[in-house]
DNA sequence: TGCATATTTGCAGAGAGTGCAAGAATATAA
DNA sequence: TTATATTCTTGCACTCTCTGCAAATATGCA
């Protein structure tokens, strides 16, 4: 069914289910003992693997914590949102599709918790997850490209000014995605995260806009 | 005159020029060979110090890289900020602050270069620096939630959201920061980056509106 | 079964970063 | 100037991260 799980041999399934110790341990031990208090030595004596099978799997102690980055979904929220026509914000009509990509993701809910815990308490991480963050910018950055482009042809006249365009609705995209975040973080993760970053986007007309009284 | 030359005793102003001298040595040779190519006994080297004393300056060989996060000039362009009343935006606003505290830098030309052309070239730089800017970030965010409060007084009712919108505003400010960046290396860098950076600020109210041609 | 291909592991080594204590330089007060 | 206190630099030993390499092991496939 999903992408791993295709061609599912022994192979791949003992590394699927390596890579996964690998994480549970590192995530748990980091959770009880804090990030500079554990090793990759007791990372590996925890998954039962090698400390040189470590690296085999992830490249540092840091990324084997912040988790894969989200990919761009293709399917219909995609396409609805590429022929939503000019009257629809290309900005706000971002926030169902990135919560869409962000809760798609491999890891199961306890996975989930440890590494969101994580990544409030470590900046460090926080920050390398906005690095890897970036190939999923640019695949947002194409497709609101692509939507302006749809709404007012006549844009395809300046496509530096298009793609500059686009770069910019796409990071301010990403500041509400930080602000849902940060105010997720908060207030205790009460509600959702996906209905959190609903709300953050909602709020960025009223700032963009001056002296709206939201 | 300046912040660092109050009580400028010898042992001060050596400080400083080891201080400098480390820089100067550290962005050059990554600047010749590649920061994976660089160690830090060759930055001592060139800077003609232990490399003991490398870590007494720096806590690691990225940080000595990306210079000091920028400071909120406490000035008549704060003020004015803070009065504009509630028919200038919020957000736009902060354009010129925030070009003026990036220009407020110790770094003499040549090392403006150098690092910016290194945060170009490393994302990891970029995205340290960026997490080094968090203080800035905060600082800017106590602005904007007093700005608020001076437009519209009634605010003071909800402090809880009025934190949060102000942090949402100064979370879109980033963007655009990032966006100036992006556009500025794109373009060679042709203009100062303070008027890329007013121009990625002017067009935010503008990315609402899909068909806006700006 | 036998061969091709992937994966795991150990080992040796480079490099980052830290704690500590001794020595050198600077400040200060008489 | 000299004695004393304070700060800065350095060397040393040590832990930890991460890499290249080659041998050993496991899986896939005919």
């Amino acid at each position: 069914m999903t992408l791993e799980a295709t061609h599912s041999g022994l192979r791949e399934r003992k590394r699927l289910a390596t890579r996964r110790a690998i994480e549970l341990a590192a995530l748990e031990l980091v959770d009880e003992r804090g990030f500079e208090n554990v090793t990759v030595d007791e990372i590996s004596n925890r998954a039962d693997i090698s400390p040189r099978t470590f690296f085999n799997y992830f490249a540092s102690k840091e990324t084997v914590l912040v988790g894969d980055a989200p990919v761009l979904p293709n399917d219909a929220a995609l396409a609805g949102y590429l022929s939503a026509g000019p009257h629809e914000s290309v900005l706000v009509g971002l926030g169902p599709i990135i919560a869409a990509s962000t809760a798609a993701t491999s890891d199961d809910l306890h996975l989930q918790k440890l590494r969101f815990s994580l990544l409030k308490l470590y900046p460090q991480l926080f920050t390398l997850r906005m690095t890897a963050m970036r190939q999923f910018e640019d695949s947002l950055t194409e497709v609101v490209a692509e939507r302006m482009l749809r709404d007012d042809p006549s844009l395809a006249a300046d496509e530096g000014g298009l793609k500059n365009r686009a770069r910019l609705v796409t990071f301010v995209a990403f500041a509400a995605i930080r602000h849902a975040w940060t105010v997720w973080d908060g207030s205790g993760a009460s509600s959702g995260f996906g209905n959190r970053l609903l709300d953050s986007f909602e709020q960025l007309p009223g700032i963009l806009t001056p002296a709206a009284s939201a």
